[in-house]
DNA sequence: AGCTTTTGTGCATACGTTTGCAAATCAGCT
DNA sequence: AGCTGATTTGCAAACGTATGCACAAAAGCT
């Protein structure tokens, strides 16, 4: 019965009548201990409520089986979901995750840095947020392993794990193609970012197998109103498109109501094509035809390729893309029957 | 130049010729030191690129600066939102997030209450989540202060902050009766949680105020198929409902996809009022009259909840109710002006 | 200058673990 | 019984920091 304070494996040894180092023992995996002296720990153990300090384990292994994991926005429902999903991956691997919120304000990073070095985490993850060099070399000096999810930094030595994103582009223009469009916008993600600038580069490329070109391009930024303002300008202008491509899902959702209240039907007079597959793609007010980022292969992926490198701090970064298949919905018009 | 391996204050007291304790005290706020070994420590420190750990530094004062946020889903946008701000917060006051998922197993917390005493956790937040009194047990015997944000636990002596559910139910209530509504259903949150309890008896406590009684009440369990479901099931009857108060926006959201799909007009067939105003339910899509929950009101009310228990550990569990307007737009007919 | 009061510093201990090492116990043999 | 080898155990030293205590240095005063 504890009264108060904390209760430490000394309390424990006392209770069970052996050495604090038996304590121990009983709490760590591999180490060596009778059966017998075991079944009195444990047993003390449990009177007395006791668990191991973590901190104190951390200090002594060098091991603080924490992740940071650090995000800038939270209202593009594919990072939600993500979260939730890398967290549970981990917590199934006994690690812990140090959430950190950025901004994407520069600066923001490297102060981030500051606390998440202090703490010792054993790895980072990023979800969407720029990575100065200095905070690379940061990591490096440190010994800290960082996997990107759904970002890459070509040539900066790091890994990530994304989608195939230009393929991804590239079949979206395939579909569009099919499905009869002659004018087909890009609203991009921010040409910042690894993810927006491949998306449309497949998207361009695929087009250009074609012979043609984008009907215009406009970068979006990632971001709702951007997107919004980017639709009604394409559809003011004397020759409007028939197809938008829209950098992300978050992004599509603002420009299809962008366009009802212009009055323009979905996919009648105009088709829309988003990217990531949020759950929200598939309600009824969207009915979003998207590519699908397949959310569980990548977070399985990030985690194995970050705790890969914890195991192993020798090896080598990697990048590792997941095909992304279309889903095919009600926002774009479809090809005809046996084309 | 750190070449590998952890800098400590050893090192930084080494190059800037003083003692580890001087190091020390440069790093903590209250401690007495002279400004001119302060400035030579300062420049050690910049030059090994040294940090205090703050594991080390937890060991030794007895608190971590970790929150442990508790939180059970992640598609219900509230929460992610929720989830930043608190995260934001939480950073400005010096304290760290450690982010767990529950699913609402039971057990789930119990096994989680195991890795929060583990961490030494200074505070626990919960979103959402269900507590055992063996959980309210332990965190009292570990003198872990805990404040369940967005639930209440009447009766456990522990502290949380919510709207003002139950008054919020009531506006519902009035506002839809002023609407001229006759037949006004509730699809409830999740009726083992106060927040689904005390919405839906506002609710029934302000038709009781008019003489009236709700036409019908389904448990939705915050839970999309469910709420869909029962939209169908009060639309099929042979006495159809005209007004529906779902118990929060994630539920709104898939009654009025279900609606549509039946080919209901909203509002013009049915109103529909959800609760929580998030994000999405000012998007045209959806356009959503609804009980907004002043977010960041109730995060700092649960952070300065917190941290005062944090500070004052004898100070006893408080219960914050924050009100909660009606936002009105488009998914419910209006009252008649001048009314 | 001599005294007292304030301020700054170093020494040493403590926080709660893990783990190498050596001593001790035990089991398995002849 | 005596020896060998394997297993279990306790001792003590770490990990990197904060902090009480004693003392040195500086500052304030008449």
């Amino acid at each position: 019965m504890s009264i108060a304070g904390r209760i430490t494996a000394q309390d424990v040894a006392k209770l069970a009548g052996v050495s604090q180092s038996a304590v121990s023992r009983v709490f760590t995996p591999g180490a060596s201990v009778a059966p017998k002296t075991a079944a009195k720990v444990r047993a003390a153990a449990k009177t007395l409520g006791y668990r191991p300090n973590s901190l104190a384990r951390a200090m002594i292994t060098g091991k603080s089986r924490i992740i940071g994991l650090v995000v800038a926005y939270l209202d593009n429902q594919f990072y939600p979901v993500a979260i939730e999903k890398l967290s549970h991956a981990l917590q199934a691997k006994g690690y812990h995750v140090l959430l950190f919120m950025a901004s994407n304000d520069p600066g923001e990073m490297d102060r981030l840095m500051d606390d998440l070095l202090a703490y010792q985490v054993d790895g980072i993850i990023t979800a969407s947020v720029a990575i100065s060099n200095d905070v690379t070399r940061r990591c490096a000096d440190a010994g800290i392993p960082l996997v990107m999810f759904n970002r890459g930094q070509p040539g900066s030595g790091l890994s990530s794990v994304t989608s195939a994103n230009a393929l991804g582009g590239r079949k979206v223009a395939e579909f569009l193609l099919a499905g009869g469009h002659q004018r087909i916008a890009h609203i991009s993600g921010w040409q910042g970012a690894s993810t927006g600038r491949d998306r449309a580069r497949g998207l361009i490329e695929g087009l250009a197998e074609a012979g043609l070109a984008p009907h215009a391009m406009i970068d979006g930024m990632f971001n709702r109103d951007k997107a919004a303002a980017a639709a009604r300008e394409l559809m003011d202008s004397p020759d409007p498109t028939d197809a938008i491509f829209v950098g992300n899902d978050h992004m599509a959702f603002a420009v299809i109501d962008s366009l009802r209240a212009m009055g323009l039907r979905v996919p009648q007079d105009v088709s829309v094509v988003g990217y990531d597959d949020v759950p929200m793609a598939a309600w009824g007010a969207y009915d979003l035809t998207t590519v699908r980022q397949p959310l569980v292969r990548m977070v399985d992926a990030t985690v194995e390729t970050l705790l890969a490198q914890i195991d192993d701090p020798a090896r080598g970064a990697q990048a590792v893309e997941i095909d992304a298949p279309l889903i095919l919905r009600g926002s774009a018009r479809l090809p005809e029957e046996g084309t």
